[in-house]
RNA sequence: GCCCCCAUCGUCCAGCGGCCUAGGACACCGCCCUUUCAAGGCGGAAACACGGGUUCGAAUCCCGUUGGGGGUACCA
């Protein structure tokens, strides 16, 4: 055990930041690596845009991550009065100064509305100190400015608040984001004032978007419940996440977040900002969805597959989507994918797809194929095998292989090139079914010729 | 402008003075497999920003240049 303390402090806005997630997890992982406790502080102090529901948001997604935590969370917005007590006495050292509306000095040590206080900032002062990511670090106090600690409208400001609430929360360490980098100083000046020690600093490098710059809420796609939304799993997102600005010297990338936490050295975190590569979670979370016994696949893609599928939802029929999940299982990216490979299934018509049309039905073989198919699938046996013979069989009438030959009767039916095993699951559906999908298409081609 | 931070394949990481003719992963390209698309297998292309030092020896240490990022609010 170790008496490292870390805390994640987001502010409720409504929605999580994936940045912000990644600092939450780093924080967690660096505690549980040590033994070390981790801490929860909601910054609600901005009550213009505060909502209760954005606070059980942080915590729902937090959960979903995987992030647990080992006290209830400190919530700013009850601190005020702690605040003003810091700010007074800082007031009353000398070490801050009341001002007014014009920045105007304003004599006295007692707050009231309308005066904001700032922090004297000392001449001369060299400050510096060891960043656990970033080594030493130093600043000169005359490039640093007498920053406000005290809002003429009754609140603390953020750097107050922080240096406050760490101290009285006892955190060891506080590990955040690069950009409150230069803002490190200021707080150790301020906690030199209050007679406090600073917490170990540890600033993580950024995450930037495919421009390098600071992922930001309205340019890029930083919501973490957008991402669940989508389907991506917590322990998929979890591990790219934690291999941004570190990595395992082994080389092993997916693995248990248990022997993440085991190789986690703080000191070994990249300096570097580093992009957010969607790509790159794909493809762990389909690594991720491949690795579920079909069972717990099932389970956990029904949220999309009720209300939610791209279909009537009284038209879902679960044997169906429990025959085809092993299929399915093995391409699908996301959770949210999975709609898109069943949906012909149940919906009374298959999606129209201008595209896969025109690439399947365009060839001049097209016409024959389906009238060979309407009367083959009319006689065929209703199983995959069956119908894998007697395409092949159909294939061979038509000296085509059997990709080419299969790709009228697979948008005939599904609408799309793309899909599911066209044998496997085209006995889903009813042979009559699979009849009426066939000649619609080959009516349509004659009405409208493709090529 | 000023302050701070940063710099290995397109991207994310490994590398912490000799094991580096620089390794892995994503993406990309080719081949194989194949019932579409994936997945899988095999192979390929792809980087130490530049210039000075230090050292027997530098991707690794130091300095500078260039480039990038962050900060500079009575936001957090």
């Amino acid at each position: 055990m170790s008496a490292a303390r870390v805390r994640f402090a987001p502010s409720p806005t409504g929605f999580l930041h994936v940045g912000s997630a990644r600092t939450a997890l780093f924080n967690w992982i660096y505690a549980r690596s040590v033994g070390g406790r981790m801490l929860l502080r909601i910054e609600d102090t901005d009550e213009a845009r505060n909502q209760p529901e954005a606070v059980d948001l942080i915590y729902d997604l937090l959960t979903w991550l995987g992030i647990d935590w080992d006290e209830a969370p400190l919530l700013q917005s009850q601190r005020r009065e702690r605040h003003r007590e810091a700010v007074e006495s800082l007031l009353e050292c000398g070490a801050a100064y009341l001002c007014d509306a014009d920045n105007q000095p304003v004599a006295g040590t007692t707050l009231r509305a309308g005066l904001a206080a700032r922090f004297r900032m000392p001449a001369g002062r060299k400050v510096s100190f060891h960043d656990a990511v970033r080594g030493e670090v130093s600043f000169a106090s005359d490039d640093l400015e007498d920053f406000v600690v005290w809002r003429s409208g009754g609140a603390a400001t953020f750097l107050l608040a922080n240096a406050v609430d760490d101290v009285d929360m006892g955190v060891s360490h506080a590990i955040r984001g690069e950009d409150l980098l230069s803002g490190a100083p200021k707080v150790i000046l301020l906690l030199e004032a209050l007679g406090a020690p600073p917490p170990v600093y540890a600033h993580l490098p950024l995450l930037v978007n495919a421009a390098r710059k600071k992922l930001s809420k309205r340019r890029d796609d930083v919501s973490l419940g957008d991402y669940r939304a989508r389907g991506y799993l917590p322990e998929a997102m979890a591990n790219h996440l934690a291999l941004l600005g570190w990595g395992p010297t082994d080389g092993v990338e997916i693995r248990p977040m248990a022997e993440i936490i085991q190789q986690f050295r703080l000191a070994d975190v990249n300096r570097a900002p580093a992009f957010f590569d969607t790509k790159k979670l794909e493809h762990f979370n389909g690594v991720y969805i491949r690795a579920l016994s079909t069972e717990e696949y099932l389970r956990r893609s029904e949220p999309w597959l009720g209300e939610a599928a791209p279909w009537p939802a009284e038209r879902t029929r679960p044997e169906v989507l429990e025959a085809l999940a092993p299929v399915v299982q093995e391409k699908v990216r996301t959770l949210g994918d999975i709609g898109r490979y069943v949906d012909w299934l149940f919906l009374e018509e298959p999606p129209a797809d201008d595209d896969s049309w025109r690439k399947a039905m365009g060839g001049p073989q097209a016409p024959a194929v389906l009238d060979d198919a309407i009367a083959t699938y009319a006689a065929a046996d209703w199983t995959p095998e069956a119908a894998h013979a007697a395409a092949l069989a159909l294939a061979e009438r038509h000296d085509l292989k059997l990709g080419k030959a299969q790709a009228p009767i697979r948008v005939a039916l599904t609408g799309r090139t793309v899909g599911p095993p066209l044998f496997e699951s085209m006995v889903l559906l009813d042979r009559a079914e699979v009849l009426r999908r066939l000649r619609n298409a080959r009516a349509r081609l004659d009405s409208e010729p493709a090529g």
